[in-house]
DNA sequence: TGCTGATGCGTTATGATATTACATACAATG
DNA sequence: CATTGTATGTAATATCATAACGCATCAGCA
């Protein structure tokens, strides 16, 4: 099951089964899993949606696993830079990767409703702005796609909005 | 000339070229194409790149347009709501349209060395993403489109870059 | 003319996001 | 057991953005 998002789904499998890929990944490229990097994924998980780094370090704060913004920072930018969570750049917020460990680039969809995020995949070099870069001698390293509109709930639920 | 923007070019004319394109669109529109507004395109074009707005704010401060951040903020509000300029998400920057008037979802090549950035076009609804967010159900509105890489003068100087 | 609403601007204050810099802890290496 | 590299703790600061209020201007209208 490749789910983009807006589906009704087993959260708890969910969230079980992307700690335990990202463990894998960890052992496999020896990388720290530390307390507060778990915990933080753990957060964004369970919260599943994109939430804001000083939101986070709330939680952390609460838990006793850190109280200063660098904590949260840190922790994000090794999930992030890892492809464990991403930035959405839109919201200014971090997100918890739907498929760790597989190569991909991320493209999201957003809903200005709800704030809900759903994670798709876009392949930037591919289409049109890949296209384009080539004909500009760019070369493309990492792309940022996000789309803003109406998810399916809330174009149910507002019919006006859509 | 569509230019995409790492190129050489006649800036002076560019420059010329897009503030009669937005006067035009703003006449047409019955839009106030204020000295504050007009000052803050000015400024976004003979830079020709991307601009933060506390570097706009200094400008206008020198000159005696206006001292406080939400004067820049608003002008920009104006230019970005009206497709004059666009934000660039992932640098929390901004930065003339190159094609004012014309409707279009536009798209930034953003290089990692110099900070030069391109627009080039996107189709959102298109390709991967559109078909992503058609399965999904979710009704793209808007969308951020911006490849981070190196561009074709970087590519060049530090080949090792590349 | 005088009222009224809409829009833009001036200013203060505050909020939200993110980083620098330096000190400390601790495990792995030799 | 000294060295080194990585992670964490903490204070301070930098950067980006908005809320809220009041005033000025101008168009539409009684
Ligand atoms: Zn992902
Ligand atoms: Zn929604
Ligand atoms: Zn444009
Ligand atoms: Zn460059």
């Amino acid at each position: 099951m490749d789910t983009i998002g807006f589906e009704q789904h087993d959260h708890k499998s969910c969230v079980q089964g992307a700690l335990s890929a990202v463990e894998a990944q960890c052992a496999a490229h020896k990388l720290q899993f530390t307390p507060v990097r778990r915990r933080v994924l753990e957060i964004l998980l369970s919260e599943h949606r994109a939430m804001g780094a000083y939101e986070i370090l709330d939680v952390l704060r609460d838990e006793g696993l850190g109280s200063q913004p660098p904590v949260a920072y840190r922790a994000l930018d090794f999930l992030v830079s890892h492809r464990f969570a991403h930035k959405v750049e839109r919201l200014n917020a971090f997100i918890a990767c739907t498929h760790p460990g597989q190569t991909h680039t991320p493209a999201f969809l957003i809903c200005r409703n709800c704030d809900a995020v759903a994670e798709a995949h876009a392949e930037p070099t591919r289409g049109i702005l890949g296209k384009a870069a080539d004909e500009a001698g760019f070369a493309i390293e990492q792309a940022v796609v996000e789309a803003v509109g109406l998810c399916p709930n809330c174009r149910e639920g507002h019919p006006a909005c859509a």
